[in-house]
DNA sequence: TACTAAGCGAGACGGTACGTCCCGTCTTGTT
DNA sequence: AACAAGACGGGACGTACCGTCTCGCTTAGTA
């Protein structure tokens, strides 16, 4: 941590030949078939100086598929539906590549594990960032009369692309990001039967 | 199979008890911790008979969790939007039980298994039909002017419930599922800029 | 067991296909590679046909291997030393097959069912009758004051024979019979330092 | 195997404790009784510690009972028949623990494994070593005209003392040692009808 | 220039689960 | 009641992986 502590300083090179080879043995075994010891001996280097870094594998894999991953700032598009139609894009590109979903569910399945929780829950914190900024201006804009929670808007973006891509496992359809960012604009600006708006419990009208 | 084949026929009992004691066991240790031998203790059975009708652990926990999960009849509520909101309290009572998501998770990281993709892919098919039906009945009933792609608002509904449930960890917030219901009914009936249809590419107006 | 019981009778085809198939397979597999499945297989009968009629796989293969083996009555050569050179011979020719070996070493790892121990036992007395005969004829002819043990000759004879043939994993060497035949008769007969005869326990001068 | 190879070497305190519990669990249960678990278990270290020095159970059991199992020196009794007499108890001592005829059947069984044949033979090798001297001490002696095979003598006496105790089952009978030691000595200082000497054809004169 | 502290590759360690195999018993329907 | 077929409870096998722990060596900063 220090900078200057004593003792030979880690290798920045090692950490990057983890990450590395963490990528390509995802790629190459997917998640269920990778193992600690494989991405040492691709990356060329020895087990502890992985768990030097990392306390599980658990970890070692969320840093090297999800950490710093940013989501670019958003265009203003000047309308609701493009901007949620430049989300659905992408969140596709982050999450649709093929063995992420394998990755997704191993962090999953290990999510019991609170570190892994954690960290899940900060990445998603970023992209909410970037929805509750789409959202204001909307509202700014007048599309929308007050701002809906981000995280709903987060979990029905992000869960039906998820569930498209790698429960279902059916392809990036052509047009499955333009119906996502309609449907989700129209039923936003017209909740049919009324939406609380966060904070707020009163209905408003279609 | 056949029913007349030769030898001592499968133990309907054996068959039931590998169930109940995996459900059991998920329930108690999780994913992660499930073990076929703790199953098989369980359940009072040997691990040949476990793996005599399940090739590997996942194809036991996906029968054990997924496999004959019907889903109910949709009543006929008279409006989308309520009928999604049964839809929505449905899927969650389905899979927003603790530790689904570990499950869920466990088997889209072994779904590079041809065989636990293809179960699961089975298991949405039936949840598409009632999909299919409600939308129809909206189609019926003039709130929609043609039936929007059942695997769409599959995605949609049930990769909400899950992001929300699972992967952001969150609880089931008191309104969630009328929020859902009412947005995603409000955008199939008002898309914004247009959804098309299946079957055909042109826009509906809103 | 008796004749005329009720129920259908045992089919003594199967009782030969039983016992060919085992020794096929010991031949193909070896003793460690024999399993009761394969018997069954191999025979053409059901598992349960088998142990209807041998307790474990070590009787089976005990039946299989050893039972019946009778020891064929001894040439009255003349001399003590043409008879242990007959027996010698008799002995290799009943233990020297290449995996004989193995059985007789799973056997002995089993000895601690009783059952396979009593049934050697049984078998040894089978051979050491023919050695008693072999002592008395040379007693009755004078070569030898009394009649030793059938028990030690036994030992030397069959037990020189298995450590050459099976311990040592030496073939049969011309002449080892004959050696050994020279060097009991000899040994019997002129005894260094004395050897106590059976039932006495004085010592025979040289 | 090289002093100095990369890696943390081996624990020489595991290789003792793996020697040590597979005796004493030999003694407890038998050869048949014998679980690499169990071994594992009462060393106090994991399975993969045992299968990284032996490929199967049989060469531990080898390891922890015959390697190393270094013959002593004879003593120079001054007589062919008191040093055999010293070797049988030697063999005796050697082989005659009960149990040790489980052992060596279950290696029997195995020594297809041409791994514990080869193993067999060297050990082998090492008792012959001690016959040997003492064969040619007699000769020096003048008690044999020439030395007989070492590896016949060995089949002798060390399979008239295993057929005793391991395949018959019969106790260590007192005079057991000396008979075979009057009778081996006898044999070979008077072979009945002529023994041919290792090397030559020729009968030597009774 | 030496000393100290930590990082490094390599791989052994205790532990645990896997999926396979076999034993000896039990349960079908058929002969 | 024996038969062929094969499922059953039980349990050992040998493999694989996890996360920890030594080895001997290297690489900095400190004295």
């Amino acid at each position: 941590m220090s900078p200057n502590r004593p003792g030979r300083p880690r290798d920045e090179r090692v950490d990057a030949a983890i990450l590395q080879a963490t990528r390509v043995l995802l790629a190459e075994a997917g998640y269920a078939g990778l193992t600690v010891a494989a991405v040492a001996a691709r990356a060329g280097i020895g087990k502890a100086a992985i768990y030097r870094r990392y306390a599980t594998k658990q970890e070692m894999v969320f840093a090297a598929t999800m950490h710093g991953a940013q989501v670019p700032q958003p265009p203003d598009t000047g309308s609701l539906r493009a901007d949620l139609r430049w989300l659905a894009a992408t969140i596709t590109g982050m999450i649709g590549a093929p063995g992420v979903g394998g990755v997704l569910g191993g962090l999953l399945a290990d999510m019991e594990d609170e570190a892994v929780a954690t960290a899940m829950r900060g990445f998603a914190a970023l992209e909410r960032a970037t929805i509750a900024l789409i959202l204001d201006r909307a509202t700014a804009r007048g599309e929308l009369p007050a701002a809906p929670d981000p995280a709903f808007v987060h979990a029905v973006m992000m869960g039906a692309i998820f569930a498209r891509l790698h429960v279902f496992g059916e392809g990036d359809r052509e047009g499955f990001a333009d119906d996502l960012a309609s449907t989700v604009a129209g039923g936003l600006i017209h909740p049919a039967g009324g939406l609380p708006r966060q904070g707020d419990g009163t209905a408003t009208p279609g």
